[in-house]
RNA sequence: GCGGAAGGCUGGAUGAUCGCUGCGCGGUUUGCGUUCUGCGUAGGCUGCGGGGAGGAAAGUCCGGACUCCAGAAAGAGACGGUGCCGGGUAACACCCGGGCGGGGCAACCCGACGGACAGCGCCACAGAAAUGAAACCACCUUCCUUCGUGGAAGGAAAGGGUGAAACGGUGGAGUAAGAGCCCACCGCGCCGCUGGUAACAGCGGCGGCAAGGCAAGCCCCACCGGGAGCAAUGCCAAAUAGGGACCGCGUGCCUGUCAGGUCGCAAGGCAUGGCGGCGGAGCUUCUUUCGCUCCAGCAGGUCCGGGUUGGCAGCUGUAGCCCUGACGGUAACGGCAGGGUCAGAGGAAUGAUCAUCCACAAGGGGCGACCCUUCGGACAGGAUCCGGCUUAUAGGCCUUCCGCGCAA
């Protein structure tokens, strides 16, 4: 109802003055419309469960990994839209810290019926997978 | 036992590991302030503790609370809504009880249920005729006749046919044939009495019956309603700008008063400003009364352009809500007494995985209770908050009642 068509999920963004990211286990989340839409516009793969797209950040703008979430009204209902951005959650926070690059912002995209219905494993190896794509391409 | 009717409850459970969120109490760190081994405050990280979606959170269809809008009250008008009666409620289009009409053997269910002698409008097709009634076939009387019948004039409106609907129905009396022409009962209308708060019902009398339907068509009657909505609204900070165009209204009057200025010997005059009065303009659709704003440039209107779209409050505890108990009431509900309090995060948390159990579905085995395998969990996620309505919903459980069958 209230937020728009697209939902996007996070937590406010990290100031400058943020202490220096000590272990790569800190994720910030995206929360600005711009940095969606940048993101948007960079490399991207698409797997069963998900679309997977990223883009290296202007330096100095903030440390570490950002990773943002978006379901769209395609998806589903509002119980499948939270139900995927979940999934999404979770399988981001057990591969990305190790698999993920730093000054990188990535952005899971949730598809409709499978996001939520593929096995958990499965969903994991393949963001691994993604992730070795997107980075192994470049040099 | 089979078939049905009404109402209510529930909406997977347990455990392990890893996470989210905001609250409380700590630890640590950074900034700021200070009366400086400390304290306060704001934030980051982190530990522990106890909270963390629904019966519909949904649709946003009604009713409110709350907030804002120089208008408020009364009357009138427009527009919208409601529509048998009585009660409940903060209020309602909701709920309860009753009446009337319809459906069902019954339990029970359904009902836009005021007015068609205020007016306007519409009633397709079919049919002779769709509303000041009329007369196609058939009926009866008289006359003419080419005697096959056909035709003309008249009577009457019962029969046939058409239609959703044709001037009330059944029976009798009556007649040339017929007809409320007359009679009985039913229906309808009017009047009276009785019961009921009322809707309405019952009884009695009178009237031969006045001519249909549609008001989910306009309309009439009664009652209700100002508009916009938490992205309301208030505060703080930052940034940009103190814009441009068009339109509107307009520089009022006073023998009132005060102040300083100026002219004059003086009485006094002149202009300026403040206050007051009159007048004018604007403020809800209009009028009246009161009120508010303005009278010199306008905090009047419309449009264009530019900037911010951050933080805090509103924000969850009350017309509260939930549980228990007795009381009043047929009931909805009410006032009591005791106890509890239950998300407040705003790009928005309540999850992921695994195991066991519980349902569902399919297949197989067994006379059967049941067992095995596979699949796999209804509708659906708070966003200011309440009261309703409506719609979606796998499965499970409980209570009461009705009909039929069987047994006693």
């Amino acid at each position: 109802m209230a937020p728009p068509e697209t939902d996007l999920i996070g937590t406010r963004a990290v100031g400058d003055n943020a202490p220096a990211v000590l272990s790569c286990s800190a994720l910030t989340t995206l929360t600005k419309r711009r940095e969606f839409q940048r993101a948007s516009r960079g490399k991207r793969v698409a797997m069963p469960g998900f679309i997977l797209q990223t883009v290296r950040r202007p330096a100095g703008e903030a440390n570490g990994i950002r990773i943002g979430y978006t379901c769209s009204k395609k998806v589903g209902n509002a119980v499948a839209r939270n139900r995927a951005k979940r999934r999404l959650r979770e399988i981001a926070r057990h591969i990305l810290p190790g698999a993920g690059r730093d000054g990188h912002d990535y952005v899971l995209v949730g598809r409709r019926e499978t996001t939520a219905a593929l096995p958990f494993s499965l969903m994991q190896a393949d963001l691994a997978k993604a992730l070795g794509i997107l980075h192994g391409k470049r040099s």
